[in-house]
DNA sequence: CTGAAAGCGCTTACAG
DNA sequence: CTGAAAGCGCTTACAG
């Protein structure tokens, strides 16, 4: 029950003032040892704490960190922010976590909120909204606010704000450049998803590597749509007709539905076909077969960018914007095995 | 770069004291209201916002909540962080999240970490470290400090702590008796699990309504272990030979496992054989066919260990631990869709 | 080597 | 209705 001791109240114990306490605890020069050694003890014996509110207040600092995540059913986001935990630990900060559920206005509320002086610096994965709409006014103003500010995942765009990301557009050249290198041909990309950018980005890659690789860029190899039955067909025919010896899928679903199809028709994954897909590790290796897929390093993430904020904040006086693009790796499990 | 203006500032601005511009903004009935209006006003232009870091120090709280999940690569807890974060928000306090990877030891620091005062209250689900060895001295600690605690999913201890959680018994009592009123006779429970506790608690639950129904309690039709490729087997002959008609999985693996053993003997799903699983929902909507699983709402269960513990950060005084219980519901997708 | 004083930015009893 | 003062719990230049 007792509660917190209090600077003034062990001085008083110790018939001495305030400040010599303080400095005592701080270890300064000023103070003799045989002082400091009553001091500590009878801090000790109390188990004294400072108030880490009244220290901020002093140093105008507050010791925390924001990070935004635009949703957290994927576990790719919960995985960066382990990394951010880690990172933000080791350099003293706690994290205050917000969840912007994709939407600019909520995205907007938050950083209004954390405005008043809550953190001393921001993380930041904007959500879709924010990047269909391309309105990045209020983290510019939060800069105003001598608040720093680093982006993380969501960074294909160019505002002047710190960022780290990955290589989308190399992660699947090097895909395809692996499927190649095992004397696959026939290739076929599935993808599930709308506007995010990032899909965009990996056909681009794709059909890059396609090209340079001296492979089929026939349109029918990609099948990009929200209409899943229609995706399922598509791939059904050319899993069957064509025999496509490999699929790379841009995201859950549509691995999901590759590795589904392919066993539907009684073809052998891996003998038959490779699969790589850009989900999760614990997802892929809890499906059967597992499925390889691409390490987007969401720890690793989390941590470079949680450094690069803690940067700022010692230095805010650098003005260029850091980027920090992470090479992607492929994580082989079953679905891409050597025959 | 308008550095944060503060109370002084615009005391001096509208050459006034400190006191009446702090009245003003706090709608003090003490201030005339013209001066109110002139002193909002430039607050407004100036974008006024009071330094929290003050404010906190003076009403000696901190407006933070922390919260410990053992890890976050389940989607259950990121949910339930989800909840907490609600709540929170609606409540005016700051999430601050741990991760304490399911480490006694971790954990051990964290809450010494919070224990100088960074937060009001904690919200956490113990490791399973913790819970092996029933070591909750930490928390206790913690709230000798008179900073409040509150337990959420990883419940099942008797240590005089406020707590919400789910009744797992009852979970899966209601499964079983689903199942027989769909007339299936033959269920098997699949368990890929260890020490965690909810297992027993579960599988007590599934003997019970068992017995209750009439329905055999053999021990074959009770497949507990680590051994995943025995497990197989086993849930192999039960489905081939004993002809099974209905599988719950007590957890990820095991529910992925049994769905997958049901299809290789070309046996359909839900006509022959209903699966219900201890999944997340994102996952068992993913799958091929979707599984039917115990909605376990951890987004309620984060709202409701918020609420309760800003209660008692409020409410200090009142002694006894409380506990509530939620109930989990099944959610019915393709695989227990009636023929 | 020690302590009194000022100050971080606020709130709030108290006096006028 | 307004303001001077004390105080939240600390740190740190400055004086002695």
């Amino acid at each position: 029950m007792r509660s917190k001791i209090t600077l003034k109240e062990l001085a008083k114990i110790l018939n001495v003032s305030v400040s010599t306490v303080s400095k005592s605890l701080n270890d300064s020069p000023e103070i003799s040892p045989q002082t400091v050694k009553r001091v500590k003890e009878l801090a000790q014996l109390h188990n004294y704490r400072p108030n880490p509110i009244a220290v901020n207040l002093k140093r105008s600092r507050t010791g925390n960190i924001a990070v935004i995540v635009p949703n957290i059913s994927n576990t790719f986001f919960a995985k960066v922010l382990g990394g951010v935990e880690n990172e933000a630990r080791k350099q003293g900060f706690q994290v205050i976590t917000y969840i912007s559920n994709e939407s600019l206005d909520h995205e907007q509320q938050i950083t209004e909120l954390i405005s008043a002086g809550i953190v001393d610096g921001l993380l930041i994965s904007v959500s879709e909204e924010t990047q269909k709409l391309q309105d990045y006014e209020h983290l510019h103003l939060l800069m105003e606010y001598e608040i720093p500010v680093v982006l993380f995942d969501r960074i294909n765009m160019d505002i002047g704000i710190d960022a780290v990301g990955v290589n989308d557009r190399g992660s699947i050249y090097e895909a395809v450049t692996f499927l190649h290198s095992q004397n696959l041909k026939k290739i076929a990309l599935v993808c599930g998803l709308g506007e995010i950018g990032l899909g965009k980005q990996r056909i681009e890659g794709f059909t890059d590597a396609c090209k340079d690789l001296g492979l089929s860029t026939d349109d029918k190899y990609i099948l990009a749509s929200k209409d899943i039955p229609e995706v399922k067909q598509k791939l059904n025919k050319l899993l069957v007709e064509d025999r496509v010896e490999a699929i790379i899928g841009l995201d859950y679903l549509s691995t999901l539905l590759a590795s589904r199809v392919v066993q539907e028709n009684n073809i052998r994954i891996p003998e038959d076909v490779k699969i790589i897909g850009y989900v999760n590790e614990d997802f892929a290796s809890y499906l059967w077969p597992s499925i390889s897929y691409v390490d987007q390093h969401p720890v690793e993430m989390g941590e470079q960018a949680t450094a690069m904020l803690v940067k700022r904040i010692k230095e805010p006086s650098v003005k260029t914007p850091a980027r920090v693009i992470l090479n992607t790796e492929i994580r082989h499990l079953d679905s891409t095995r050597s025959k």
